[in-house]
DNA sequence: CATACGGTCGTAAACGTTTACGACGTTGGA
DNA sequence: TCCAACGTCGTAAACGTTTACGACCGTATG
């Protein structure tokens, strides 16, 4: 680790005069603050929190606290709190705490990430909205944070991580909607690069293939994630000739724009329309019921925990299984969502 | 703050011995181990974590790292994501990081509190879920920490606050409901001591008192908070005779499965029931559609953002506005959910 | 009795940073 | 010319904790 003392001697001034101009004191000469500032970013010098609080009394951070468990579930909150209470439990029985990070999208995601570590503000990392390919993970492992990910990446540097079987949510809903005649078949995908929306769609194409059907472009419908995601694309599928008679989705919440914007219409998902999704809060009370892939996700993160645990050498008495490389199963929810069969005689592309 | 050498002088032995006491180290006696636990216990001493991570190169923290932002949202986002992002908005302005701290259902809310402040680990809080007496407020002020709450509380400690304008609800609710010919109004409130409960409670009674109506004990109808209370509510609502006419609720996605539990006996909200709720994610998508109050969370996150620092000296100077403590303004979005009207001839009681 | 050893504890250094204090050189005014 | 003032920088202490090292005492062993 680079410290202050290290950036001292590589300019040949004292520590002091490093200090103060990095904080901006005004009795430093201009010049030797702007050889300072270069050399910092050229070393890539973070002042150490600890040493930096300890002596000045201040942190810088601020604490939001909120509580977890199933009986705070629909106080505001979803997918990620139960993930985070299934961590909280496996880092407790260490006495480590787990503390969220927030980066705003205003924000460059690998300069927080950055900033975050090099503080030393934490001991090990769990990211997520992991993306195809991740700068974060070579930082991560290029400076031996322990970390894992959730969701995969092709960025490989030993890391473990956790993951939804996407895979087998694209399998299997393909091969229902083909057991009942459906040919002309859609998947909603995220826009961005985010790793999720490459496995659903080769599963999907995959699938379809193996049965002698292609994934034509156009159902391929890309959308902002949420339920407006969802509204969009049922406007989108309102005006497709001829309309997929079946469309899995890759978020969670896009069914509930979904199905607004399919039943203002009067297209009724389960009678005109084949609808597969994956689970969340709301989506278990909608009507008709939505057949969807589900995933305990407080036990989610549990394993989340136990594999950074296990990715940190202090701890891997306590969990000798090494890396953890694993997608989570499944739990399929069979609804009336998906009931809509092709009749025989249909004349479907 | 009571340190190690406050310690070590109440009990005349050197900090060494009881750091080692204190960390289980073997090289102490039994008894000096246990005199050491309990004078700490004693003396309320938790460990400063600058100090310890300085000299041991650990924090005992694990970071989760997730994004915020509109774009995020749907990405198992929601009510506190959007909040977060506010108050993260503000505090970027001034240097400072937002990190959210959760306590497990299964940890004492109390003592998660004391453990996280104690340590130093951050400059001043923002705290939620605030009960109608909230020992949490009376800690934090006795502490001297910088903080503020998200939702009032009858603890006063002469802290800021922001909430929800939940008087309002319960009383344009109720109005809209008597405007529309409702005698029989009930009220869905959360089981717990969380004020929203109270606030909203006494705002329905009273305006129904005004119009000359009293709000039925059983008309109370307390739930689980989340889509599975609401399921409940329904069935609630089904077995009264005579069944309420409208009624009001107090958490966001109770809707949900109150729709569900509605509809599923042909119940259709807005034609058989008026119902009015909260904003939430999936409800602007519901449908009917729900006639709700809702909020701009993220600008509720900025004005809780700068309530904090205005109740912090060293950035009074940017916000001095002294104490704030604002209920904030609402949005109300009229739906169809709440058409519904008592016809004249009505024998309701 | 002398020695070794284990148990218990105190001493002091170290972690990385900030900052009060003083040193030094230069400048300007009396 | 002399001194004050200023700009710039180095020195060292301090923040609270952990831990290597050695001191001390009592006991067991030869």
């Amino acid at each position: 680790m680079v410290g202050i003392k290290r950036l001292a001697q590589h300019l040949n001034i004292s520590i002091g005069t490093v200090s103060r101009a990095l904080n901006g004191r005004p009795d430093v000469n201009e010049d030797t603050r702007q050889r300072v500032l270069a050399a910092a970013a050229e070393l890539g010098y973070v002042a150490n929190q600890s040493g930096r609080s300890l002596r000045s009394g201040v942190t810088g951070a601020i604490g939001f606290m909120i509580q977890t468990g199933p009986q705070f579930n629909g106080q505001g909150h979803n997918f990620f709190t139960s993930i985070f209470d299934g961590v909280q439990t496996v880092l407790n029985r260490h006495k480590l705490d787990l503390v969220v990070l927030l980066c705003s999208a205003s924000e460059d995601t690998d300069q927080y990430l950055r900033r975050m570590v090099l503080r030393g503000f934490v001991d090990g990392m769990i990211i997520s909205h992991t993306l195809r390919v991740d700068p974060r993970i070579a930082f991560l492992a290029s400076r031996h944070v322990p970390f894992v990910t959730l969701g995969r990446s092709t960025t490989d540097a030993g890391q473990g991580w956790l993951d939804i079987d996407f895979e087998t949510i694209g399998r299997l809903a393909v091969e229902r909607f083909v057991a009942r005649g459906h040919r002309n078949i859609a998947v909603a995908l995220p826009v961005d690069d985010i790793n999720l929306g490459h496995l659903l769609h080769s599963a999907v194409r995959e699938t379809m293939a193996r049965h002698g059907l292609t994934l034509q472009p156009h159902n391929i419908l890309r959308s902002q994630p949420g339920e407006l995601g969802g509204y969009e694309i049922a406007e989108r599928l309102r005006q497709m000739t001829p309309r997929p008679t079946a469309i899995v989705l890759s978020d969670e919440v896009l069914a509930v724009g979904l199905y607004r914007g399919l039943i203002e219409h009067g297209i009724i998902p389960g009678r005109d329309i084949a609808v597969i999704g994956r689970d969340g809060l709301p989506l278990r009370f909608m009507q008709p019921s939505l057949t969807r892939f589900g995933q305990p996700l407080r036990d989610l993160g549990i394993a989340l925990g136990e594999a950074l645990l296990a990715s940190m050498p202090a701890y891997q008495e306590f969990y000798p299984t090494g890396i953890v490389r694993k997608v989570w199963p499944l739990d399929f929810v069979e609804g009336e969502s998906d009931a809509f069969t092709v009749p025989p005689d249909s004349s479907q592309a």
